[in-house]
DNA sequence: AAGTGTTATTTGCATATGCAAATAAGCGCC
DNA sequence: GGCGCTTATTTGCATATGCAAATAACACTT
């Protein structure tokens, strides 16, 4: 789709020349430079900018391909693909579709939202300024009605374009955040907690009662995007994960 | 190590030749007909023996070191690796070493042990027989002498060798079951639960606490291996994981 | 025995060449 | 316009060749 400035492509010199190619490319890639949907120069055009042979080019493009970083199509050429919304066991990223593949009917509401400045544990939490704008948002996920997942959100409105304009009405905050902002790296983890007496009264739970938390905080370039808590009934919920001992299966 | 039968290694015909011989050399080595440790033959002798040109093994043979299911260096050749320990976050294999990563001191005890046949729910749970024999252990593990986790697990006799014969005394049974089984498929589920009764006096944490609850089945060729279910207490646990858009990092 | 240098084996990398397969784009025809 | 044919572009695959780098094995010296 979009053109490619054919020159951006700058090899460094250090190891094998498909490397310097392939690390080249993928640095283009994952920095955002060549967003997805870009079209990748045809190996004949970066065999000769770069001096390469093709097979060179070729083994280069090869590999990135099955990583994941481009799609390649005879006479179409190469894009950059988009990244692939899922990823281990835990990457749930989208809600509405977790409920779904679960045959569910879904739907959500947001309870809360505050546009404002972090709080000091906020701030803490998440290596915010005190003067950075954040929006925090309670929403609650429901499956066939009935309480799903309770959602505590925060994000660092200098990250992503359009919040403040942003009602999540129609989309809920994850998989609004998947289509206005970057990520290139996130953390998460998971524990069990018991679940707080507003906790409870939301989710239709005893207080106490066993929960999943699963915390995600979200990065570009080491800019902070967003935080998030996720709080699941323990007891109708699992997270199911297959493998086996060369990888994911 | 040791000597590998050239014509071990059959094409299929499916294909690029390239991924042929990946793919038969894969088959070798996941099916455990090449153990860890034998060498495989090097490229020159499976060039011959495939009639196929050395690049073309050769591509086979690096993409096979890249998934890591093979291990190359100049001149000594060629060895199938040792699977990696331990995968993806949740992938905890070894609970001496991720309590020693801690930097808290490990211990274990076996609470019990009984080698008899599964009850009806373990063989359900488990797709087992009722007439296969099974050891059921029950095992505390203990960080700085707290308590750490609660393990609970089935192990199949059929597939380990020499299961009668251990007490477990110096290696708990996770460990043990790594060195003296094969597996080839894993699947594990999170969920939080509540202690009973008799797990909070074991675990020394209140009745109805909430736990972090790993349940893991293991098979090998679609033969039940070991299943576990390991408690943690809540609040003194996470499993954290980092990743980035294309791939865990 | 211990070091030192040499050689042979094996993998790593890059190139050039040729053909095959997929398919987007253009063309001509109704 | 829509349909079918041809063509040009781009990637996919396999081969042959040549050299470089690492290093195990061996021979040699002290």
């Amino acid at each position: 789709m979009t053109e490619t400035r054919l020159d951006a492509v700058k090899l460094d010199g250090a190891g094998p020349v498909y490397d310097q190619i392939r690390r080249a490319i993928r640095d283009l890639v994952v920095s955002g430079e060549w967003p997805p949907g870009t079209s990748v120069p045809p190996e004949h055009a970066l065999m000769e900018q770069l001096g390469a042979s093709r097979m060179t080019v070729h083994r280069a493009l090869v590999q990135l391909a099955r990583e994941g970083l481009i799609i390649r199509r005879r006479r179409s050429g190469t894009v950059v693909a988009t990244p692939p919304a899922s990823h281990a066991m835990l990457d749930i990223l989208s809600i509405p579709e977790e409920v779904r593949q679960l045959g569910q009917a879904y739907a959500y509401e947001v309870l809360a939202r505050t546009d404002s400045r972090p709080s000091p544990e906020v701030a803490e939490l998440f290596g915010l300024k005190r003067s950075d704008k954040v929006a925090h948002l309670l929403v609650l996920h429901r499956a066939d009605g009935k309480p799903h997942v309770l959602e505590e959100r925060i994000i660092h409105a200098a990250g992503v374009t359009g919040l403040a304009d942003e009602d999540f009405a129609v989309t809920p905050p994850g998989d609004w955040l998947l289509q206005h902002s970057l990520w290139s790296q996130a953390e998460h983890a998971i524990s069990a907690v018991g679940a707080g007496e507003e906790q409870a009264a939301l989710l239709d739970i005893a207080v106490g009662e066993p929960c999943l938390l699963v915390e995600r905080r979200t990065w570009n370039q080491s800019q902070p995007v967003t935080a998030v808590r996720l709080l699941y009934p323990g007891f109708r919920h699992r997270f199911v994960g297959r493998f086996g001992p060369y990888g994911a299966a």
